[in-house]
DNA sequence: AAATTCCTCTAACAATCGTTAGAGAGGTCT
DNA sequence: AGACCTCTCTAACGATTGTTAGAGGAATTT
């Protein structure tokens, strides 16, 4: 790993902790086993370090929602034998790449602690945390029910209900304390719950 | 306001916004209007601020509680003709004292912002923002079943329905950029959109 | 009138903050 | 061999951090 990534990693877990401004220079250096100049050869000052985060996590969420446009669009193209329904895909994908990622996870704990101030960050979190998941699961739910397997009026009120759930989730287990193995399956156990319970048929 | 309350007041309204340890004492006494010394007459020092905001909003919310209780034991006795279910009189209780309200709302952001990196801010958060709102709507629809107003094997489901929808719609318009009018309007749009479709019966 | 308590001030302290100038080591190109 | 580029270092800068000692004015108690 290059010297600006690790600056870069060392300084997320920090700041997803503390804060940004909580955090000094100083302490990235201390844990990247650095001096505070060489720092300023790779980034031109602390605020550029927090930038080079959100616009790293900017396309890396981009990648991520043209792979669930993929996904969505062609559900039967998954390889295995049993072809999951793309709700399943989608779902577990989003949760494995995106929630449980750990680069994603502590960019969420960022940008929860800075959107108070920072503008940028709120839009962005606002649009990561709310909007983009929502739309995901309408195109998923306008699939489903265009083919029949629901009725259409029924769409917009179950998806703000799963929605609505997996967020409230979200909050309570994954960005609550450290993202450990024991709130990784609590969380999952839940979810799968509601599923099990929601779609039953 | 006495200056101790004024100095806890501004204290709450920065760390709220910006974190703990982004604000400075310098920050704190500028807005007050007295220097640094004065402060630490009142407080004997910068964490003194935070746990006293603290130990304020814990019997604050204590009171809340047993006033929901009351409300829950005894839904008959609420004043006025039309006498509400008392599903309804607590949630806009809870909504107009809790979340609304500019204290508690202040420091709810506080503990969202803190919870990374304290752990006794981090159980009072959890409490508050998912056990206690959980246990309060549990009580309520109990109640309910036991009157015969609802099946006793639906109540858990419902409530956890219930409740996630909420809690998503605080995080999303109560808990996210300023506490606007327009934004308390459309919390309470979607809340009462929600609750009449779910029991327009 | 004297003493005491309450509250705020001036002035400073050592420590830490973000940031920079400039030297030097190692590798690559001409 | 010399010029150049990449990366890290030592050493320091002015500003800001949380905190404290001690003086002074106003109100209250003795």
């Amino acid at each position: 790993m290059s010297t600006r990534d690790k600056i870069m990693d060392v300084a997320l877990n920090m700041f997803s902790e503390r804060g940004y401004e909580a955090v000094s220079i100083r302490d990235i250096c201390g844990e990247v086993g650095i001096k505070e100049s060489t720092l300023y050869y790779h980034f031109k000052n602390k605020k550029d370090i927090l930038d080079s985060l959100v616009e790293k996590f900017r396309t890396h969420i981009e990648d991520l929602l043209s792979h669930v446009d993929e996904i969505t669009e062609n559900p039967s193209q998954k390889k295995g034998k049993n072809a999951d329904p793309s709700v399943q895909m989608v779902d577990s994908y989003m949760i494995d790449s995106y929630l449980f990622d750990p680069f994603c996870n502590l960019m969420l704990r960022l940008m929860m602690i800075e959107q108070f101030h920072n503008e940028e960050i709120r839009v962005l979190y606002e649009k990561t945390l709310f909007t983009d998941p929502y739309e995901i699961q309408m195109n998923i739910f306008k699939r489903l029910a265009s083919a029949g397997v629901m009725p259409e009026e029924d769409v917009e009120w179950i998806v703000r209900e799963t929605h609505s759930y997996m967020t409230m989730l979200t909050f309570k287990y994954l960005l609550n304390g450290d993202l450990t193995e024991k709130r990784k399956k609590a969380y999952y156990k839940e979810v799968h719950d509601f599923m099990a319970r929601k779609f039953k048929a």
